[in-house]
DNA sequence: GCCAGATATATTGCGCACAATAGAATTGTT
DNA sequence: AACAATTCTATTGTGCGCAATATATCTGGC
């Protein structure tokens, strides 16, 4: 008869951490989407407006650091905010390798509608704030673990 | 003087637990590399050979729903599968609209190395079983209230 | 001042993800 | 039996994400 062995509990998918992390981020990209349709940005552009919101004027490497990517997902995607004219790319006169990162008035007035969005996200995940918040930080906790792992 | 206004407090929590939820699903991706090379497999192909491992012949929707994947990605993705002759794509006869996946003995056999995966990331995790598998549950439970508010 | 190494951005290539669409097979209804 | 609606897979196009590489610039040691 067809057993189903002890020896393969820790590769069974439902065991699987990472997999409920990488669906999780899946989802919360389709919430997102709708919200963000609206303002004419995809999640990880979005991410890099939140950065310019808080402070503008400043290198890809910074960008970079705070959201943890590299030149090779920046650059394109800040042509791209380029392009729709939220961002405005000068490179620096003190340092001429780097870009410096700047918002235009439109990339600046999409602050106001981007209020909107973490609400709807709060309401899909009817969750309260102080599960979400414990969350986050076992979250961070755990990926501060890998990084350090794989800094080794 | 520049003040940091509270209306940007939304701004900032809500979106930090998705950030959270992306950067460790990063994070473990780069944890699951180097493992994962000795498969010559990706993150994604080897949650496809987790699914086969676990039961193989099975249509390609079967596997979709299993990941949340659809066709789109899946199919281009099965057919590198294919072309290491890890797996045998085969149309249906009783359905001709379905593909079936199944594993070719080199696909079965990886099976045996791949048992060295999970520890790894056990390892890299420096986390007790108890509470990744605690972090797991709230996760899913997260990420089917999301996915119950998109199918509204 | 000169050169080696480090730093910042850009480019190329590959593999997801997913929306939109298409096309073939099946099912349900009449 | 015919046909409309549904189901399943494949295709196309866009946008990440990252490794590897390239190029220009800067810095420190001499």
């Amino acid at each position: 008869m067809a057993r189903k062995p002890a020896a393969d509990l820790p590769l069974l998918l439902g065991n699987q951490l990472c997999f409920a992390v990488y669906s999780t981020a899946h989802a919360f990209n389709r919430a997102y989407k709708p919200l963000l349709d609206r303002l004419g940005l995809t999640y990880p552009q979005y991410l890099v407006m939140l950065v310019l919101w808080e402070r503008d004027g400043v290198p890809v490497k910074d960008i970079g650091e705070r959201l943890l990517l590299d030149s090779g997902t920046l650059t394109p995607l800040l042509k791209r905010l380029e392009a729709a004219e939220l961002v405005k790319r000068t490179r620096s006169t003190e340092d001429e390798r780097q870009v410096l990162i700047a918002l235009t008035s439109k990339g600046q007035a999409l602050k106001e509608k981007a209020r909107a969005v973490p609400e709807g996200i709060l309401a899909a995940s009817n969750c309260s704030v102080a599960e979400l918040s414990a969350m986050k930080n076992e979250l961070v906790a755990l990926r501060d673990r890998l990084n350090v792992a794989l800094a080794e």
